[in-house]
DNA sequence: CTTGACTCTAGACCTTGATCAAAGGTCTAG
DNA sequence: CTAGACCTTTGATCAAGGTCTAGAGTCAAG
């Protein structure tokens, strides 16, 4: 098992992980990179750590979070008393996040559903609960 | 029944619909509220029609139109021919898109739930399952 | 008349998460 | 050596949906 330092180009780097070049860039400049050591050339070069931490921010990503939740989670993993309970907190915060959105939606779909089911698809916009729904003054929930 | 030209300033409306005046001027520049009278002053000038325009506006983004699709429901709902058959197919597509959202949520949810529950919350972030989830290479779906 | 609240315009700015451009330096294959 | 790929930097741009500013004019109350 060798995780060692393997002088990755931010090219190799970004077709690894599957993300731009200039995702990478962008994620040094916002710190959610540390910065890589550099060649004589100025070149960056990465090693295997960064390809994980990538991975982990892709991760985070799909899982919802912004990327300054993640930037906080990678903070938190690298205290390692505070670390685990700050982390699960931070977890709980976007799971209940996820789930009252998840509850706005239901609720919008719900509605939305009613208006397209009560809809006969033809007749006068005055007559069409879609519209009517939109517009009306009255019978408001 | 008054539905009668009130004169109203665009403070007025912005009051009564609990929406900001830039908004409502930002909405006549997208399209989406016709250009309205002007006093000598140069004021606008809106009459109930506009309340119950913007109201339109406001409830059909609650229910996840983008604005876009806002400006279309209104030159739909004047046409009086195909517009209801073509509101009727705008609001089945944002349902539809609706859908699809939820099930990923759900997707993301039931993922980040199973991991806040098996972490303890304590312990070294390397056994934190919500770390190792998001960094391991192995065991990912 | 004066004060303070309101409105006008045009255009700049904000947020998020990138993505692209310009102008130039470096590296690799043949 | 040369083509072409890849690298650097700073800074602009995008989408969406507004939000804010500056500087000026207007309105209603006292």
């Amino acid at each position: 098992m060798s995780t060692q330092a393997a002088s990755l180009t931010i090219g190799a780097v970004a077709k690894r992980v599957g993300v731009a070049i200039d995702t990478i860039r962008y994620y040094e400049r916002e710190g959610l990179l540390p910065e890589p050591l550099r060649r004589a050339s100025g070149y960056r070069s990465y090693d295997e750590g960064t390809i994980a931490q990538l991975r982990f921010i892709r991760r985070a990503k799909d899982l919802g979070f912004t990327l300054e939740e993640i930037r906080e989670l990678l903070a938190l993993s690298a205290d390692r008393q505070r670390g685990v309970k700050a982390v699960k907190q931070r977890a709980e915060r976007r799971l209940a996040a996820i789930e009252q959105r998840i509850t706005e939606l239901q609720r919008v779909r719900d509605g939305l559903a009613q208006l397209v089911a009560s809809c006969p698809g033809h007749g006068k916009p005055e007559e069409c609960p879609i519209l009517r729904a939109l517009s009306d003054e009255e019978a408001r929930s």
